[in-house]
DNA sequence: TGGTACATGTAATGCGTTACATGATTTG
DNA sequence: CAAATCATGTAACGCATTACATGTACCA
């Protein structure tokens, strides 16, 4: 159910097409949200009976695939809005690393000192990306206006690079228990 | 396919009843894993088919309905072993209140503040749940062994104690630059 | 008498992932 | 000529959540 929010989150600050949700969703912010094919397109056309989005119309540039332009509408918009707002449950981690450490006694330290390594390393790695991404979008930054859109993704950013580092940290730590 | 090794991560270390398991995923860690009893119980069967588990008796209390407990056997620890070391991807930190406030530049300030609030205490409660769990934790551990399964809750339960005081301090953060 | 805790299960539904299908155009 | 990118969709499968079904026993 909150895939569609996602859509709308991302309509509301600019029109796309389908592939264009789905390249911003898994290449820009892969490591928070994914999605697939089979979701977007049956979720837009979904939205669009709703009223949420609206076929903005049909792009046709030179010796290129037809692309789909959808815009959110003013009750997409205040849908979104609603659910922003909304509140409910917090959700839990869930992450399979977490329950793994949950066996270290169970397992050959050594090995076990390697796999976190390896783990503190693809952290290292989305660490690196974030704060590029971060640098990045500040120079686009022109006012510092909480109502710039652009100010929100930073926010949202920013959580990532502090958690990554403190999965390095703990990786650490766990590392000088072992 | 992930459900089968947090059950077995629980019969690593005493044998349990699928009804013991949902209580102690769901209560002791209900922000990590959870689980409802269509997992539990089929998942059990199907171990116990594969040799993952056995029924180690079934325990006929006074006045209560009977329980089957399980105990891990050698195949099933050896399996626990492989996952806990195996290499897989990183995973996605997926939570809905992230793609919220990737829209806080499109909601009113005052009423974002009063849910940014809310969060923040929401978390705080889970922090205390988690600084009880691991003073009571403390306690129990008589010698600092890594290979003694509860330092291994311990460094799990800090994972969250660490996220929890992350997520209130992102919280202050989004608060003052609304 | 009604609610809660103990105890084991099944059914229905929805969400997410992987894979498939099609077809044009650009790049190596 | 093959592989990757652009672009829109469908199909199959598995995992997860919610609700349902059954029955005992204790407590207020």
């Amino acid at each position: 159910m909150s895939i569609r929010y996602a859509l709308l989150s991302l309509l509301a600050r600019e029109p796309l097409s389908g592939y264009d949700i789905k390249q911003q969703m898994n290449d820009r912010f892969g490591p928070f949200w994914k999605v697939g094919s089979n979701q977007v397109y049956p979720e837009l056309s979904k939205m669009e009976g709703e009223g949420l989005v609206k076929l903005q119309g049909i792009e046709q540039q030179a010796n290129r695939p037809a692309r789909k332009l959808y815009e959110i509408t003013e009750a997409g918009r205040d849908a979104l809005i609603q659910w922003t707002l909304e509140s409910g449950e917090l959700e839990r981690i869930r992450d399979d690393f977490l329950l793994k450490a949950y066996n270290i006694w169970l397992v050959d330290p050594e090995r076990m000192i390697g796999r976190l390594e390896e783990i503190k390393r693809q952290h290292e790695e989305r660490l690196a990306a974030y704060e590029k991404k971060v640098a990045e979008l500040e120079t686009m930054l022109t006012t510092s206006d909480s109502r710039d859109p652009i100010a929100a993704t930073i926010s949202v950013v920013e959580f990532g690079i502090r958690y990554e580092r403190l999965y390095m940290d703990w990786c650490d730590r766990l590392i000088k228990k072992m």
